[in-house]
DNA sequence: GTATATAGGATCAATCAAGTCCGATTAATC
DNA sequence: GATTAATCGGACTTGATTGATCCTATATAC
């Protein structure tokens, strides 16, 4: 399961949104050039985080995008799966039917396993924590002089 | 990333041939038929496992394949691997300037945990394994009276 | 009411997934 | 050596998905 460019653009997003949370409503545009995302595209994008709860949309003069789910609460998994659905690595464990084999083979366990763990690897992760991390910027991991 | 329908077949056909080591070359046909795989279309997925020098093709009549590593030793990670590329969730990790983001931003770690930890899980099972699993049957995951 | 912005549907090109077809090649057997 | 069995390997097909872009409608601030 590739990270779709949709779900790289919503967490970049997001992200955006999260470190400049005092600032309430913020145009798509100003994310878009920030963040490096194409505007229109950000645009599709927002509609499916908005239909998932995590950001309120204000069209209009003024309008643009507005977190509405605390960034601490904000999982990197939500984010995800909004955007690109449930994450399945193996297409047996997404509909057992496609594999008709005769009860559930051994390696169905493996991925239900690997599944788990990713899983549960990125609902470990707030957007809240991500935005503190980028805050610090790039000195925490290339240390200057 | 998913794993690809081909990848699945891999898996498949390489559990048959670890079944039945002892029997030497199996026909395609045979495990094609076995565990229910398009045989054109294992012959494609065969090629690239034979590339990958994980079995020997025998061509001509009475051909097949061989499997020519011990499955002690043949890992989940490395037939998907040989199948469907290096793994990578994040299109990021895969090509660094698909993000020319300013170093390296926070979510990119979260990523490449994700990766290394799935990669270890595949890693961490052996062909001998699922296929000692797999022959005792469902009894296990579903016992009977 | 006008300027500003997003919504939402349609469309599009490129890529990939999953097969299928078929002539070439290779090996066993008679 | 001819026949037959079986895979090779490249071309092709079909359908879905990705990653956008365009355009009209709609909502809001002023
Ligand atoms: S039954 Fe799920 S992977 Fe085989
Ligand atoms: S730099 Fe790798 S995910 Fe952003």
């Amino acid at each position: 399961m590739r990270l779709t460019r949709a779900g790289e653009y919503a967490i970049r997003c997001l992200l955006y949104l999260s470190m400049h949370r005092d600032r309430g409503i913020i145009g798509r545009k100003e994310i878009a050039e920030a963040m490096d995302i194409p505007a229109q595209f950000l645009g599709k994008v927002a509609q499916q985080l908005a239909r998932a709860g995590i950001i309120a949309i204000r069209q209009g003069a003024q309008g643009g995008y507005e977190l509405v789910t605390r960034p601490e609460e904000l999982t990197l998994l939500s984010v995800v799966e909004a955007i690109d659905g449930e994450i399945f690595l193996n297409d047996c464990i997404h509909r057992p039917e496609s594999c008709d084999r005769q009860c559930i083979c051994s390696v169905h366990l493996v991925w239900e396993k690997a599944r788990t763990q990713l899983r549960e690897t990125l609902a470990g992760t707030t957007l809240a924590r991500l935005a503190e991390e980028e805050a610090q910027g790039c000195a925490k991991r290339s240390p200057g002089p």
